[in-house]
RNA sequence: GGGAGAUUAGCUCAGCUGGUUCAGAGCACCUCGUUUACACCGAGGGGGUCGGGGGUUCGAAUCCCUCAUCUCCCA
């Protein structure tokens, strides 16, 4: 006996288990087609998400249906090492073991790091088992591992061999905690309340001429080396060709003019730090300025800024401060909003500071990648996407790829004096050396000490994970994917740079399509993030929703690229579906055949409807899935087994209380049942293979691998039928609740006879339905009216309910006269359309056609209307 | 400052190439209901002049212009 109330957990690890058991997630090129996602690998540091669940489930559900549909469906989990992430947290780690960091070697810290990695790397990986996810476990593939390494390194030599990778001293994020450079992604803008100096710096020659600059920043004041103004200005005409004396330092700086400056910002004239701005880098390019690097890689002043050596920026600037004022330098201080940057990890401000760095030459790579999108040879979901790539793609910035970090790939480079040798290995580099200096040995060449960017080795993904630099065989099979599934916050800091890669080392696109959702939000639209607590603890809701609820709730609202509110009502509704079904697995599980009956020809009816039913099903879902619309498919299944299915189809067949029911009917129902299994499973894996496996014996043959159903052409004629005897039903239990009719007090119904009535009585069983559901005694064709019912129309039939009570005359006549009104209005305007010449001549024939057929059921419900208020006015 | 998108029922959103399957879905709400699958339920119902204004058209939620508000991306 199945209990009332469906139990997700028990069955979800019973069947994760089964379905690794059968290894159906393990694949191998064979002649099948084949269907290939790679996963956006989750850093190791990683803990399932909202997010994740989200962009897992819809790839699970694309992979599960190619697996159904008979490709050899392919999806490859891994995670990436995540440089910056993970070494600041076995930072963390060793502090708390009391170790720090620069006291221990490279090889040792690695080894603390790759402790770490094994210990809790797979953890987010075991998360996604839970979630159901069909990953090829057998493929998990690391980003740091040897396959994926050496592909890393064998790809920037070849990038420098061919002349697209370079070292250059630019300016850069700086992170001055983590003491590495950071990707302009990894620096979170926000305003932040600041002040804004102003300082007077002296005219040179003049003991009484100043020039008032207005700065956030006077801790960088060591480090001007021009002060700006705008050519325009005429303010400042007298300055030209002057000096300024750099307050406290005493250097004379030339004053220059660049249209950089804006003449309304602060008083119009700029200091000029090189070495400290992005800006004024530009601007020192610009006019030919040096720059004096006044701090430390962590933000500590440096020799070079001759003040205050060795104390950190932030007490510089209060105490450098306090010198400008007292040496009567300072001339106000006011309030200012100022847009900080903050490194992501470490939250410290983020430093612009001139370094010297590897860079990739973006603009030699990117042609076939933009060309690619354009012509959507890659194909973008949704579209809009594009534009926004291509944005990017041409106003594209070399790409600085070295980090301040030990946890990644080290940079295969080896320095001897000036020169660089860029070699797989230290053997190939010293060899490499050893022809222009032969007396060079092994000491003397010095590795570059920085690893490479994670995502110098995410963009090579869907190539390593399938060993694609060493062996081509898998390669091309598996290659292009499919389709990749991602967020669109990181389409340049990833998609963009795989397509790139893809061009570069295969020559052809890395997928087919990609498919971008979007950010999960919580109710009040704001992105859920661990700082906020708004995120929901992912296994905590599998826990209580059940895997497939969460799916659901997932599912069911998001629309491509578009942002998802997450709410758990949504897990809810999720979860009551997984019920229903449960409910209506529980219901035909206790039907008793009778094998002396033969199915009736309501049930008969029932069926075939429903079957044609599925088939439009089956098409929408597959039109819905071509354009990515899964919310839409998801929904209209839901729809088709909760409304069709449960409220109609099984109360159609059901059999009285105690009652029995054919072998055949039974049959169709098991039948109806499973393929509406098929057609979820991608969705909810979990009850669907458990349902599969209630409704009948299968010897072996499992729901996941069953045939996923396809778009075929319907009956719609039949299904008109049906559909029409629902809405008289529907029809007679609104005049059942109006009057107070108990459900099972028996009415009778009549429909006038007109050759659309003969058409739906002398259907085989439809009468019958009608006779069920709407509990009638009796549902006859009459050549008029009965004059004591109280009537309906359905389409253009009308129908008539006798009632063995009083009926309120009165307020039928004003339900009647309403409606009247109503085709009235509808019937003028669709004639209004018919007799406009234009229209008939300018129209297509078919709307033309529809408008009139339109116009004559108008006018016929109008009819019948008015015999109807006739008829209850004779009554008053 | 440059670009992209949005504004439809109380809330979250569908509505593809203009024409009653164009005003829809799910939650929420109201009424009724112990009809033995399900109250994580059943039956029925109310609710929007599709952001404002203008235009194109025989016809606009849908196309164009404009204004307002909001969001995001890049600088």
């Amino acid at each position: 006996m199945l209990s009332s109330k469906y139990n997700p957990s028990e069955t979800e690890t019973k069947w994760y288990d089964h379905w690794m058991l059968k290894g159906y997630f393990h694949s191998e090129p064979d002649e099948r087609p084949a269907y290939s996602i790679v996963i956006p690998p989750p850093n190791v540091t990683g803990v399932l998400h909202m997010g994740h669940m989200l962009n897992n489930t819809i790839q699970d559900i694309l992979i599960r249906k190619a697996r159904m549909e008979g490709k050899n469906a392919c999806w490859v989990p891994g995670t990436d090492h995540a440089s910056i992430a993970t070494e600041a947290k076995v930072v963390r780690m060793l502090r708390e073991q009391g170790i720090k960091k620069s006291d221990i070697s490279r090889e040792q810290f690695l080894e603390y790091a790759w402790e770490w990695k094994e210990k809790y790397g797979g953890i987010i990986l075991e998360q996604l088992k839970k979630l159901g996810a069909s990953c090829d476990w057998e493929r998990t593939a690391f980003t740091m591992d040897e396959v994926r390494s050496e592909g890393v390194i064998r790809v920037f030599v070849d990038l420098y061999k061919k002349g697209k990778l370079y070292r250059g001293k630019r300016m850069v994020n700086w992170d001055p905690e983590a003491k590495t450079v950071l990707s302009n992604e990894e620096v979170l803008y926000g305003l932040e309340q600041s002040k804004l100096y102003h300082v007077r710096y002296r005219i040179e020659g003049t003991t009484d001429d100043y020039v008032v600059i207005a700065t956030t920043r006077p801790e960088t004041i060591m480090g001007d080396t021009a002060v700006a103004v705008h050519p325009d200005d005429p303010r400042y005409k007298h300055l030209e060709g002057k000096r300024a004396i750099v307050p406290i330092i005493g250097r004379a700086v030339p004053i220059i003019r660049d249209t950089y400056v804006d003449m309304e910002f602060g008083t119009g004239a700029l200091k000029v730090t090189p070495a400290h701005d992005v800006n004024d880098y530009e601007i020192g390019k610009r006019h030919d300025l040096p720059a004096i690097d006044v701090f430390n890689e962590d933000a500590t002043m440096s020799p070079e800024a001759t003040v205050y050596p060795g104390e950190d920026r932030f007490v510089v600037r209060k105490k450098f401060t306090k010198d400008l004022e007292a040496a009567g330098h300072l001339v106000k201080v006011e309030e200012y909003q100022s847009n900080v940057g903050r490194s992501e990890r470490t939250n410290s401000v983020v430093e612009p500071r001139l370094s010297l760095q590897w860079y990739v030459d973006m603009k030699a790579i990117t042609a076939p990648a933009l060309d690619s999108v354009m012509k959507d040879e890659v194909e973008f979901f949704p579209k809009n996407q594009k534009n926004i790539y291509r944005h990017w793609m041409e106003n594209i910035r070399d790409w600085c790829i070295s980090r301040q970090l030990w946890w990644g790939h080290r940079i295969p480079a080896w320095y001897y004096g000036e020169e660089t040798f860029v070699a797989h290995t230290m053997e190939e580099a010293l060899a490499m050396a050893k022809d222009k200096y032969p007396h060079v040995g092994p000491d003397d060449l010095r590795q570059d000490e920085d690893v490479l960017d994670t995502w110098f080795s995410s963009w090579l993904w869907p190539i390593t994970v399938f060993d694609g630099f060493r062996d081509k065989r898998q390669l091309d099979y598996y290659y292009p994917t499919s389709v990749l599934v991602t967020g669109w916050d990181i389409i340049f800091l990833w998609v963009a740079r795989m397509i790139m890669a893809g061009y570069e080392w295969t020559g052809k696109r890395p997928f087919d399509q990609v498919y971008f959702t979007g950010m999960v939000r919580d109710k009040m639209r704001r992105k859920m993030s661990k700082s906020l607590g708004n995120s929901p603890d992912a296994l905590k809701l599998i826990e209580d929703f059940g895997a497939d609820g969460v799916r659901f709730g997932l599912m069911s609202c998001s629309p491509a690229g578009g942002d998802l509110l997450f709410d758990e009502k949504l897990c809810e509704q999720g979860r009551n579906f997984c019920n229903k079904m449960w409910n209506a697995l529980r219901l035909v599980k206790g039907w008793k055949t009778d094998n002396s009956l033969t199915i009736a020809p309501d049930e008969q009816l029932a069926y075939q409807w429903m079957a044609e039913k599925f088939k439009a099903l089956a098409t929408e879902v597959e039109k819905d899935f071509s354009e990515y619309r899964l919310s839409e498919a998801l929904i209209s299944i839901y729809t088709f087994v909760w409304d069709d299915f449960c409220s109609w189809y099984l109360e159609m067949v059901k059999p009285p209380y105690e009652g029995t029911i054919p072998v055949q009917t039974l049959a169709n129902t098991v039948d109806l049942f499973s393929k509406i299994c098929s057609i979820l499973h991608p969705f909810m894996p979990f009850i669907t293979e458990e349902i599969w496996h209630e409704l009948r014996h299968r010897e072996g043959l499992d729901c996941i691998l069953s045939q996923y159903p396809v778009a075929s052409a319907y009956d719609t004629t039949l299904v008109e039928k049906v559909e029409q005897a629902k809405d008289i039903i529907t029809n007679l239990r609104d005049i059942r609740n109006k009057n107070n009719v108990k459900i099972k007090e028996q009415v009778s119904a009549q429909m006038v006879r007109s050759p659309r009535a003969e058409i739906l009585m002398a259907h085989p069983g439809w009468k019958e339905i009608c006779l069920k559901l709407a509990f009638l005694d009796r549902f006859d064709m009459v050549e008029a009216e009965d004059t004591a019912g109280i009537g309906f129309i359905s389409g253009t039939e009308k129908c008539t309910v006798v009632l063995a009570r009083e009926m309120d005359v009165q307020s039928q006549l004003e339900e009647k006269k309403k409606e009247l009104e109503y085709q009235k209005g509808f019937t003028a305007s669709v004639n209004a359309k018919l007799s406009n010449e234009r229209f008939v001549s300018g129209a297509p024939a078919a709307v033309v056609d529809k408008e009139r057929a339109k116009l004559a059921d108008g006018l016929e419900r109008i009819r019948i209307l008015g015999e109807e208020i006739a008829r209850l006015e004779a009554m008053q």
